[in-house]
DNA sequence: GCGATCAGCGG
DNA sequence: TCGTCGCTGATCGCA
């Protein structure tokens, strides 16, 4: 209590007194709720998965092993690095601090020089999905047969949410396989699961707060973003534009909004780093609205140390003034990139409130269960 | 048992 | 040279 006037001194200081009240402490019985009320799961599916997987992955080792000629840990980095690139003498594309590395985006540029990679390629997906998913999901199963996460409001730099023990907002989605895992949780009997998720809610905040006129009209007239995007950068009307172009329209979306850099742009999509500077180029002249904001934004947090959401939380970026290129551009991509994360995450806790509060007052038994970033998952009885 | 490292999942 | 964040699991070197 000797901190509470001082700290509550802060907040009005800071003008986050309204965050505060109307939505980070409002949401703390939401989220104990939601932790409360679980969600359940299908243990018994759940195992056959598992086993499904164990012998899948049984007979990748069996491959590997053939491939190989002999057993190691393939598990091991260190190991695996050893085998790929002395004794198989493939050529390492990338290394790490400590050695080779043998990651994903390795593993695919190799995958046409030896048929163990392939093989090793699966064997990481299955080990994954058994280690973390399969067994990491049964072991938090509770008496009750539900899962209960512990939502963190705390961690995040930019506002969001964090799940852990178990992490419920990383269910893998992308992947059939993968999929599966997602299947397997399930409403309580009489019940489905709605889930309800905004449709690029973080584009959507950018067009809102950068005051983009082109970013808003497509929004209002309701196409595509990635492909009116594409039809702005490529300068093509919007029914001529290709899978790629709309793939790669998609990539800058997606960097703007995670605040990658161009070379991460540039490896995402398979282009050298000066097409990728093309193309955010390109995009800036055409949204014209964010580029003037991204100057805005970032000159702005530089001035005053720190930026800010629509509702006021600030993240301090003393970097913004380091003499390091590397550091002082990714601190320009975190003020930018922050407000419209930021922004999004006190969206969607204002709507948790309200939902919750919603739900109690005309649907009592309509329960919401779990957030995760865009998207809220409520069960509710069925009719 | 603990921390560092690498890897991979989601939005 | 340089690659979002937060989470979990496996390995490895250390105590």
């Amino acid at each position: 209590w000797h901190l509470r006037p001082v700290l509550a001194g802060e907040l009005e200081k800071n003008g986050m007194e309204r965050l505060y009240r109307q939505i980070e402490l409002p949401l703390c019985r939401v989220l104990y709720r939601m932790e409360n009320r679980g969600i359940c799961i299908d243990r018994e599916q759940l195992r056959q998965f598992g086993d499904m997987l164990s012998r899948r992955i049984s007979d990748c080792e069996t491959l590997i092993f053939s491939y190989s000629g002999g057993e190691f840990n393939i598990n091991s980095t260190r190991q695996l690095g050893e085998l790929l690139f002395e004794k198989l003498g493939l050529p390492p594309v990338k290394k790490t601090k400590t050695g080779y590395s043998t990651n994903a985006e390795v593993l695919e540029k190799l995958k046409n020089k030896h048929p163990i990679i392939p093989a090793i390629m699966d064997y990481r997906m299955l080990t994954k999905l058994k280690s973390t998913y399969a067994d990491g999901l049964m072991k938090e199963i509770r008496e009750d047969g539900r899962i209960h996460t512990t939502f963190q409001n705390l961690v995040t730099a930019t506002g969001r949410l964090s799940s852990t023990e178990p992490n419920l907002q990383n269910i893998p989605v992308r992947t059939d396989l993968g999929a599966e895992i997602r299947k397997m949780f399930i409403p309580k009997p009489g019940c489905v699961l709605v889930d309800a998720d905004y449709s690029q809610i973080e584009l959507r905040v950018l067009a809102h707060i950068a005051g983009d006129d082109a970013m808003r009209k497509a929004f209002c007239d309701h196409v595509d973003i990635h492909t009116a995007t594409a039809a702005q950068v490529f300068g093509v009307p919007v029914e001529e534009v290709t899978p790629l172009q709309r793939r790669h329209a998609k990539a800058v979306n997606f960097g703007i909004v995670y605040g990658i850099s161009e070379f991460s742009l540039a490896e995402d999509i398979g282009v050298s780093r000066y097409e990728a500077r093309a193309y955010i180029d390109n995009y800036l002249n055409n949204y014209r609205g964010v580029k003037e904001y991204m100057h805005k934004v970032v000159a702005d947090a530089r001035e005053k140390g720190y930026t800010e959401t629509l509702y006021g939380r600030r993240r301090y970026i003393p970097e913004l003034k380091s003499s390091n290129f590397n550091v002082r551009s990714g601190a320009e991509r975190i003020a930018l990139n922050t407000p419209i994360q930021g922004t999004a995450a006190d969206l969607i806790k204002l709507a948790m409130i309200r939902v919750e509060n919603a739900l109690n007052e005309k649907y009592p038994d309509a329960k919401l269960l779990l957030q995760v970033h865009d998207e809220l998952i409520v069960e509710c009885p069925e009719g």
